[in-house]
DNA sequence: TTATTATATGAATATATGTTCAAATATGAT
DNA sequence: ATCATATTTGAACATATATTCATATAATAA
């Protein structure tokens, strides 16, 4: 063995622990808050139905029959998660008479969104 | 009512639906795989013992007790984690002897995840 | 060989989540 | 007022998923 025991502590029982790297990047690890939001962003955009929703509201601004409609699924689900997207402020509405318009919040959702395809589709 | 009948038509047994505009929507919707996978990986990064995860990988090359000590979760719970990342391609690793120094697999996660921090910093 | 250590894995459990169904609002037309 | 339509909402159900625990590998040391 070459390197000091100093370097090395138990934790979780199991030893080889760099005490070093960890505190390295302890020290600019993100506060809790910040990486709940960020995983909480990441889940919300992490299911089909919203991420067809997201796509198609980048496109266009739909009323939620129209989006129903075009991702074939019910008004009700439509609906339930276009509320999910709309306490994660990634969609806002307006009403004209009994039609609600969704369009993105966010420019930054459009950039996520572009980031993520350009991964899929290399 | 102005708008011709045409552009109206009943699906979901609402009406108002603009034909029009979902055909335009239609036309540039992604493909199904695209859209999976394409959520696939927005799902994975929406943990927050994931995004933990990929931010201290983003920053060094750790073995998996490191990871476990850094994030505060147990050494097991760190191995299922990192067999998810490493399934969707996001971090790949080396073995020396029994360690296997883990890093990102891929860069685009990282620019995803610098774009996602911008959102969520402001 | 046996012992130790680092990691991986399978099963079980508890929690989260997406959809459906039914019913409730809200708005406009008749 | 009543009716129709667009959307929202709550409850129920079924599925997915993260963690824990126990155990299994894999690699090295004694």
């Amino acid at each position: 063995m070459k390197r000091k025991l100093k370097d090395k502590i138990s934790i979780c029982e199991v030893f080889y622990v760099n005490k070093e790297k960890i505190n390295a990047v302890k020290k600019v690890m993100k506060p809790n808050e910040t990486i709940i939001s960020l995983a909480q962003t990441f889940k919300v955009l992490g299911d089909p139905t919203r991420t067809k929703i997201i796509f198609a509201l980048s496109k266009e601004e739909l009323c939620v029959c129209d989006i129903a409609a075009l991702i074939g699924i019910s008004q009700s689900a439509t609906s339930h998660q276009l509320r999910v997207l709309r306490n994660m402020k990634l969609v806002k509405y307006r009403k004209e008479g009994k039609i609600a318009y969704y369009s993105l919040d966010d420019n930054h959702i459009r950039n996520l969104f572009d980031e993520g395809l350009r991964h899929v589709e290399e």
